[in-house]
DNA sequence: TGTACATCAGTGAACGCGCGTTCACTGATGTAC
DNA sequence: TGTACATCAGTGAACGCGCGTTCACTGATGTAC
């Protein structure tokens, strides 16, 4: 791990601006200059860094899905220290208003973001998107110590990501609360009948 | 009910054409040359149908949402017909594979094919989405006999909208089937509690 | 240590193209007498 | 029933604008001797 060069740390900065872009406007909102733009830049060095608009959205997918965990890790360990259940907790954090906010400002998970958006993608996006879809029923599985098999982690992250997604569509914030709550008192059910 | 005069014929195929592009493609794919020539038009006359693009927008989503029924009903019937419930009818026939391939083609429901999209499109069609949503809470609300209550319904609308679109964003069929079988098994075996 | 030159990272003007929108016009349908 | 005119529904050329992409250029940093 040595030092990045000048050039490394703007294209994590061109990165980290394009993942926020496409998680809270869309993939096609996502314009060149604007993210150069609001990455400090001018639009002609865009392409010292990508060979074109496509492969920034590939890369910045793929950054989202590496970092979109921090979020709800935080909230997850404050859960584990007062002794709840790792997958218990992982559902609480997901299904929190806290996430659904930092959906809103592009910093939530790209799944529950983008979900109806990847099917009409370039194959480098479906690839990043399934991808990120096996990591994230990969990681419910774990936290489940392996009690959860794969049909039922599936199940469980289109539920999750369904119901994020149907949260953020509901005006009446009595409904939103309702829609989450609900979901997360089925899943726990489930999740505990271990 | 008179009968519709030639420009009324006309400004329901653009609709139909209009809703199935929005399905498949999404909002922003949706161009106003291409709706038109798709129509069997010219791009000049659509002004006469409709003010703005955006206009198109909203009635094409309520013209999907109105229509969308269509296609799952018509398996929910021959499910009736063979004695089961009707919410377990409708829950089976909305994670069928037919169901799935509907929404490829643009004709499945649009609360599954656009779920991401509506937070971020004007505020006509997020009103319309809002309605869309509570208009599928109703039904799976009047199929269960009123044995649902509404943040139970609320949750049903979530995972079956949530699980359509995360198995059509698998590539592997096995772990399309997986998905699919596995949320309706869940749902059931909630539903079915009475 | 100082000078000359090469490389690097980013700038900003210019391009071509597609798309939403406007508008003068046309052929077909309906109405008045 | 036939003629003259108005209205209707749609056509297609033209516009302005934004966006992805290219490219000649610049100032800063690094290297050779």
């Amino acid at each position: 791990m040595t030092n990045p060069t000048k050039k490394e740390v703007t294209h994590q900065r061109i990165l980290e601006t394009a993942a926020r872009i496409i998680r809270r406007d869309g993939f096609d909102a996502l314009g060149v200059a604007d993210v150069m733009k609001q990455a400090g830049l001018t639009h002609g060095g865009f392409y010292a860094h990508f060979p074109n608009r496509d492969a920034l959205l590939v890369e910045a997918l793929d950054y989202a899905k590496r970092t979109s965990a921090n979020t709800i890790a935080v909230a997850v360990m404050q859960q584990l220290e007062q002794g709840v259940k790792p997958l218990a907790a992982y559902i609480d954090a997901y299904l929190s208003e806290a996430h659904l906010k930092a959906c809103a400002e592009g910093e939530g998970c790209p799944v529950a973001a983008l979900g109806s958006e990847f099917s009409r993608q370039q194959d480098g996006i479906k690839q990043e998107a399934g991808n990120a879809i096996q990591v994230f029923a990969d990681k419910l599985m774990a936290l489940s110590n392996q009690t959860l098999n794969r049909a039922d982690a599936l199940f469980l992250v289109s539920a999750l990501t369904g119901a994020v997604q149907l949260a953020r569509n509901l005006e009446d914030p009595q409904e939103v609360t309702a829609c989450l709550s609900s979901t997360k008192q089925h899943l726990l059910s489930i999740v505990n009948r271990d």
